[in-house]
This record gives structure tokens, sequence and C-alpha cells, in this order.
DNA sequence: TGATCCCGCCAACGT
DNA sequence: ACGTTGGCGGGATCA
């Protein structure tokens, strides 16, 4: 037994050379060991060890583990030692006590081990802090910063107060793509030119322009913008209570992704990180103290994603000198502009194209702040490009291959060594479900699409075999995002998430978000397909507008079982009924009387719901989507379509009879939308900007798309976004988009869809706005953007919201079995996955 | 030594 | 008041 806990810990402490060095002895010099208790150390998640350790403080227990354990230790060490070697021979890795032992990457892929890479929608997954600290035996506080990280990937999302659910790499994909689209729209690409050219000048000390007109284009529009954009969100639910500020950590982490993905090389180094990060506000004189903090933050957050092996750490040689960098390892991202269908596996999107456009969209979205410009001059142009030459000649060191899912054993091979031995173990325990799921997902989404994604594993089609349960999973999962495909039905439009399908909300301003959630509550989504499995996403919908409060508790509980989400909704609310039947036609009929318009869908059309969060980061909706389509009958896609292209120009009001909670519920749903959403706090304008960025890509056409004033309130009133009395005017405005579905409409917007159009039917987009707009700024919002490829509509999300009126939904809320407060912010939020189904 | 980054104080916020 | 979160930076370790 010794052995296998152990080992980790012990082994060398730093690393190898103490051990080394005192192999058997005892380590005099540093205590190292103390650790605490030996048997639970191993990161097994029953150690009890720990629970009794945990008794004490953590604190005190563990100092006093140390030091009792100190003489003990060495003995212990080197039996482990030996163990070790035996083991694995060289690697004891760290385990020790030591400073490495104690490390946020060892102590994250303790954590990380613990939880399946793509957990069933059945399980509770849920997370209790304090249990976590406990059985890792670590301070709360280090947990916080793992959870963190993983916060801002959508890996996790908070349920309560100690609780966070767990969601694994399910939305990985899409938070990728929402992450790599807001980079975009904030022109990190530029940002880090900027930078680099600075540097670059700074040597050669170039004349003063280059400095304004960075700094300048730097400082003013973008970041601030950005940062809110940041924040840090969730995924579906926002369930956050975020209160605090979320400042860094979340977005932080968000940020620096963004960086990676809108790298070329997908490298980034700590020094430009940490500059991007903290220039967002201020430009660059940084002060030194300022950039060292940050610089600490970055490796907290690289130590994170390097366990999730999303980065990994290299060194840049630059002309001055090697620099600390980290270099993407994680999934490509695709482009959600891009055609659809490559079947390439590696990465060679157009990065040059897809900036491009974004430029262009920025511009058209922020017309007014001209500055933005890049920095072309011609000197810097150059200087910029033989930065980036240099910058190549990253050594990196051996890239693994990514992602996907690799074989474990690349993936072990990946591994540092320390780690690698405990990564390892807890990997492959891990693996065995994730990688299943993994490979599921391949399948599915191959066989649907052809995605190019990077799948390693190449097979085609997807096997029936544990297919059913598979297949659902996979949908589930969000597939790395692949494509879509769009459709049909069933089988392959699960597969989810494409990247194109990605939708997302942005939140803009983090301290906004309180307010937003004020006047708007959420809304949410729906999800539906677990119910019914795959039928009637929207029907969930109706369903949830009755009870969406109700759900919400369950959330957790409901993600297990889309069964019993069902049932628990119907507790709560709806109670009877509750067949998800029934739940399907209310939602059908709702859908249908109120609004909606349909557009086209064809079978395509996607269904889909979306949910907006009031959150403050980016939430990417996922979409549970899986069954809707299938589950949707054909009118109800009709109906919803049609909604679309009305909407704004009609208000549903009209229509819409149904009380404000359904209409809630019921809008969005029927809205459809698989798009994006982005919500934007009031306050910041600025913020805006970027918005549309993002919207811009997609590009266009302006057209129409601008809701009136009043069409706007109406929607948002019902939404719930704002409250009843409220005129959007200054406040949020809603819209929604509907980009062709197909192909066509989008195409004429901007060349930059073009792809689109070959593809297939684009998605809807809609925007929730929340701050204020002028139409003019609105239109310029407006546009659609298209996802690159459409996909399929997913959908499917969560929902519920919360709304300032509606205390009720709140309170049943807050009532869920976890007795979590979640909702008591007002949010709400729901499972995401709750219909999801996937097992089935 | 510079690169990493653990540790934990203590403030902000919730309850 | 107390508990939870988590910003922040000193200073210990590592390389």
């Amino acid at each position: 037994r010794s052995v296998l806990k152990t080992p980790l810990k012990q082994a060398a402490t730093s690393h190898s050379v103490l051990t080394e060095i005192q192999p058997d002895c005892q380590p005099l010099t540093t205590p190292p060991k103390p650790k605490e208790i030996l048997p639970a150390d191993p990161w097994t998640p029953t150690s009890n060890l720990k629970m009794l350790i945990s008794a004490a403080s953590p604190e005190i227990r563990s100092r006093e583990q140390r030091r009792e354990l100190s003489n003990n230790t060495s003995e212990v060490l080197q039996a482990k030692h030996c163990l070790q070697e035996h083991l694995s021979g060289d690697e004891y890795e760290k385990s020790q006590p030591s400073r490495k032992e104690k490390s946020l990457g060892l102590l994250c892929h303790k954590f990380l081990a613990r939880y399946p890479d793509y957990p069933s929608t059945a399980e509770n997954n849920y997370i209790c802090l304090d249990e976590v600290a406990e059985e890792l035996n670590v301070e709360r506080r280090r947990i916080y910063d793992i959870v963190n990280v993983l916060e801002s990937l959508h890996m996790v999302s908070r349920l309560a107060k100690n609780r966070y659910a767990w969601h694994g790499r399910h939305n990985l994909s899409k938070t990728l793509q929402a992450l790599k689209k807001v980079g975009e729209e904030n022109k990190y690409t530029q940002q880090i030119q900027m930078i680099k050219k600075r540097e670059y000048e700074h040597e050669f000390d170039f004349e003063g322009e280059r400095n304004e007109e960075t700094a300048r284009s730097f400082g003013s529009n973008e970041h601030s913008e950005m940062s809110f954009v940041e924040l840090p969100g969730m995924e579906f639910r926002a369930a956050s209570v975020n209160s605090r500020k979320d400042k860094s950590l979340r977005v932080m982490s968000q940020k620096f992704v963004m960086l990676f993905l809108v790298s070329t090389p997908q490298i980034v180094s700590l020094e430009v990180a940490a500059k991007i990060l903290i220039g967002e506000d201020q430009l660059e004189d940084l002060d030194k103290s300022k950039f060292k903090t940050k610089i600490r933050r970055l490796y907290d957050i690289a130590n994170v994603l390097s366990s999730l092996e999303l980065i990994k750490k290299v060194h840049v040689t630059e002309e001055r000198g090697r620099k600390p960098a980290f270099k993407w390892t994680g999934p490509e991202v695709l482009p959600n502009i891009q055609d659809t269908k490559l079947e390439t596996t590696s990465t060679t999107p157009p990065i040059s194209e897809s900036i491009t456009s974004k430029e262009q969209c920025s511009k058209n979205l922020f017309p007014s702040r001209g500055k933005q410009n890049f920095t072309r001059h011609p000197s810097l142009i150059k200087l910029v490009k033989s930065i980036e030459n240099d910058r190549r000649k990253i050594q990196s060191a051996p890239t693994s291959p990514v992602k996907i899912s690799a074989s474990t054993d690349q993936n072990l091979s990946a591994f540092p060594n320390k780690m690698a031995q405990v990564t390892a173990i807890a990997k492959h325990q891990l693996e065995g479900q994730s990688k299943k799921a993994k490979e599921m997902k391949m399948k599915l989404s191959r066989s649907a699409l052809e995605c190019n994604l990077s799948s390693p594993e190449v097979v085609p089609k997807p096997e029936p075999p544990r297919t059913a349960a598979p297949s659902q999973q996979a949908a589930l999962t969000q597939p790395l995002g692949v494509c879509p495909p769009s459709h049909s039905s069933v089988s392959p439009v699960i597969l989810p998430h494409t990247h194109s399908g990605v939708s997302y909300a942005i939140y803009l301003h983090p301290s906004q978000a309180h307010t937003v959630t004020t006047y708007s509550p959420s809304f949410m989504l729906q999800p539906l397909p677990p119910c019914a499995n795959v039928t009637g996403i929207k029907s969930i919908n109706s369903k949830v507008l009755n009870k969406i409060a109700t759900e919400e508790g369950d959330n957790q509980i409901a993600t297990d079982d889309p069964t019993k989400s069902l049932t628990a909704k119907e507790r709560p609310t709806i109670k009877s009924e509750t067949s998800s039947q029934r739940c399907l036609k209310r939602s059908q009929a709702l859908q249908e009387n109120n609004l909606i318009k349909r557009y086209r869908s064809d079978e395509e059309s996607l269904d889909t719901s979306l949910t907006f969060f009031p959150s403050g980061y980016l939430i990417p909706l996922t979409q549970c989507t899986h069954g809707n389509k299938a589950g949707f009958s054909d009118k109800e896609k009709a109906g919803i379509c049609s909604l679309q292209h009305t909407t704004y120009s009609s208000p549903i009001a009209g229509v819409i009879p149904v009380t404000a909670s359904e209409l809630k519920a019921v809008n969005i749903p029927a809205f459809h939308i698989t798009p994006l959403n982005i919500m934007l706090s009031p306050t910041s304008i600025a913020a805006a900007p970027v918005l549309s960025n993002s919207c811009l890509n997609s590009s266009n056409t302006s057209s129409a798309q601008n809701p009136s004033s009043s069409v706007l309130n109406f929607t948002l009133q019902h939404v719930g976004l704002i409250p009843a009395g409220v005129q959007v005017p200054a406040n949020p405005v809603l819209q929604h988009m509907p980009v062709s579905s197909q192909p066509e409409n989008v195409s004429h917007s901007s060349e930059n869809m073009n792809l689109q159009e070959e593809k297939k039917p684009k998605t809807r987009i809609y925007f929730l706005l929340s701050f204020p707009l002028n139409e003019s700024n609105f239109l310029s919002f407006l546009q659609p953007c298209v996802p690159k490829e459409p996909q399929e509509p997913r959908t499917v999300t969560e929902n519920f919201f919360r709304t300032p009126g509606g205390p009720n939904t709140v309170s049943s809320l807050s009532a869920n079995s976890d007795g979590t407060d979640r909702i008591s912010q007002g949010t709400l939020y729901i499972p995401q996955r709750k219909l999801e189904v996937s097992e089935d």
C-alpha cells in the first residue's frame, strides 16, 4: 500500500535531486515531508485519513504533521523511494511534501482525478469544496484557485455556497469557441503585436509615434471592454451569484485562454499575457509590482490549464533571451466563421482571414472609435513580423498532439515526469471514462459530420454498439468542435456542438452583473431533450416556465436523470403533467402562439432554445439539443422559424397571450435561438463594441434587423430581462436576429460569411444588450452574426431565470433540494443537462 | 539568480 | 459576527 499511495508524496522531495542526495537518509535540510498523513495522501478519494486529518484545522494539522512526521518522514521517504524506484524508476516524482508536492498543478491533477472528463448527466457531480479540500488535504483557498479557473472554462459552475457542479469537458469546446471569438473581437491579436512591437521598439528605441499609437489603440478601446466581457462566466447558469467582483482569476483565465486561441502560433509568453491583461486598464505603464502580481496569477492559472492539458510550458527564445511561455495544446478551436467541414484535423484555419474579417467587423461596430486601427506603420509592421518569426522559433517541447483523446498512453507521456505518475494514475482511472466518452463522441461526430476536429480516431462511423447510451452522451458532451452537420435528425444531430453552433452570451461588465441581474433575470433556457428524449425540447420550455424555478433546484439533481429532473420539476411547479409530452405540447402551443415566426428551417432548424444568463461571463450556451431536433415536430420548427424572422419587426407582443412567465420561458425557446446571445451590462457601453464585434463577424446585414425599440422593450419584458415597467431605451435591448437559416440568407451580408453559405443554414443570432444603445448602435449590433458553420442548432439549454419580478420563481428555486442558494441571487439557472439525457 | 509560486493575511461579500 | 471567497504579495523554493 505504501507504495501506491505515497509514492507520490514523498518521493523526492523536490525532485530527483533530493532523492538522490538523500535517498535514504533523512532529509535534514528541509524537513521535507512533513506531510501529513501518509495514507491520506494518495489522492485517492477515499482516503479516510484525510478525513481524520481534516478534523483538525487544516493548517494546524498540516503543520503539526509536518513536524511530527518529519522525522518519520525520512524513513517513510526512503521506503517510498525504494518503492518508487521499483515502480517507475526515476520518477519518484515529486511527491514529497516539498513544495512541489504542494504545487497547484499537482493539486489540480488530484482534483481532476476525482471527476470524469465527461460526466454523464445523470450523475450528480457536484463538488463540495470543503470535502475536496479535506480530501486533498489542502486549504480551501487552494481549491478556489482551481475552481476559479475551471469556472472560467465552464468546467464547473457554482451552485451554491460550498458547492459547485462538475461539468467536465462537455462544454469546453463551446467555451473555447466563445473565448476565441471574444478574443478576436477584442483584437487580442493586435494587442499582442503591439506589445511585442513596443518591446522591440524599446530596445531599439524608436520614435514616438509608435508609443502613442500603440498606447492609444491599445488602451483605449477595446480592452476595457474586453475585460468586462470576460467576466467569468459560467456556463450555463449563472449561477452565480457571483458577486464579488469577479475579477481576476476567472476573468484572467479566460483572457489568458483567449490569447492562445487568437495567436497564431498559439504560444503566449507570460510577459505578454501579463501586459495585455494589465493593459486593459492601464496601458503600459505597469508598475512593476503590478506586473509581478499578474505574473504570479498567471502562473496559478497556467498550472491549472496545464493540468487540464490545455497548455504546456515552453520557452520562447527571442532576441532577448528565453522567456517563459506556454503553448496551447488543447483542442483546436474552429473559427466559427469558417467553412464547415474540413477534414483536416489540423488546425489551419485561415487565421489571417478570420482576423481580417474580425477587424472589419469591429470597425463596423465601433465606427466611432476609429482609433482602433491597428497601428500599422510600415516600419512597425516589419518589426512585428520579424518578431513573430522569431517567436516561431520557440522551442517548445514536444507538443502533444492533442487533445482529444489521445490515447492514454500518449497523454501520459506528455506529462511531466513528476506529475506523470500521479497524473497517470489518476488519469488512468479517469480515462477510462473519459476516453470512452471521447471515443464515442468522436465516432459520432465523425460519422455525423466529418468534422475536422481532430480526432485522432478515425472511426468514421458511429457505432451503434454502445450506442444508445453513448450516442447520447456524445451529444451531451459536445464534441469538440466539430461541425455539424446539420442534419437531420437524429444521429448526428446531436452532436451538438460544433463550433459553429456555439452560442454564447456575453455578459459584459462584471460589476454590472448585479445590476443586470436585477433587471434581467435570466432566462433561459431550456433544454429539453433530456426529458423526453429527444423530443420536445421546446416543450420543456413551457415547462420550464412553469417551474423553472423548481427545476433549478433540481437541476443539480436533475442533472442526473432527465427523468428525474422532470419529476422534480413537476413537483414544484408543474407537477402533474409532467410528462414530458405535455410539456412539449404546451410549449409548442405556446411557442406557436407566441411567436414565433419561423424561419426556414428545414430540418435543420435548430431548435434550440437559448438561454441568457445574466451572469457575468461568457457563457456558452449549451445546448442540449440533442434531441431536439428530432424531437421537434416540424411544426414547431416552423413556428419557431417564423418567429424569428418577424420577430423584431413585429413584436411578438401581440401574439403572446401567455403570462409573462410563460413568455419568458417560451420566448426564448421560441426564438429558438441558436446563435449567440449577448448580454451587455447596461453600464458598460463601452463594452458594447465588443459585442458588436463579435457579431461582426458574422456580419451583416444589417438589414432589417433593427428592432424597434418598442419591440425590444416588449421582448425584454417578456423575457424577463427587464421589469415590466421598464422601458428599454436605456436599458437593455434584446434582439435577435435571424440570420438566415440558410446559407443564402446569410450570404448577402458579408463575405466573411461566405463560407457559411455554402454550408448549411445558418443559425440565427440573438443579442441581448443590456446597455443603452442608440439606435444606430443598435443596428450595428444587430447584425447578425452567423456562425460559420451553422450547425445545428443545438440548443437547449437551460433555463430559468429569475426575475426581479418573479420572486416566486426564485423562491422556488431556492428551495432546491440542494438547499443551495444559488438562486437566491436571483439568478437562476438551471440544469443544463438535466434533460439531456444521456444516458441512456 | 531569476523563475516559480506556496502560503496565508485580510478584505469583500454573504448569511 | 462569523463564514466564504478570493485578491494580493512576501518570501521560500526551484532550476
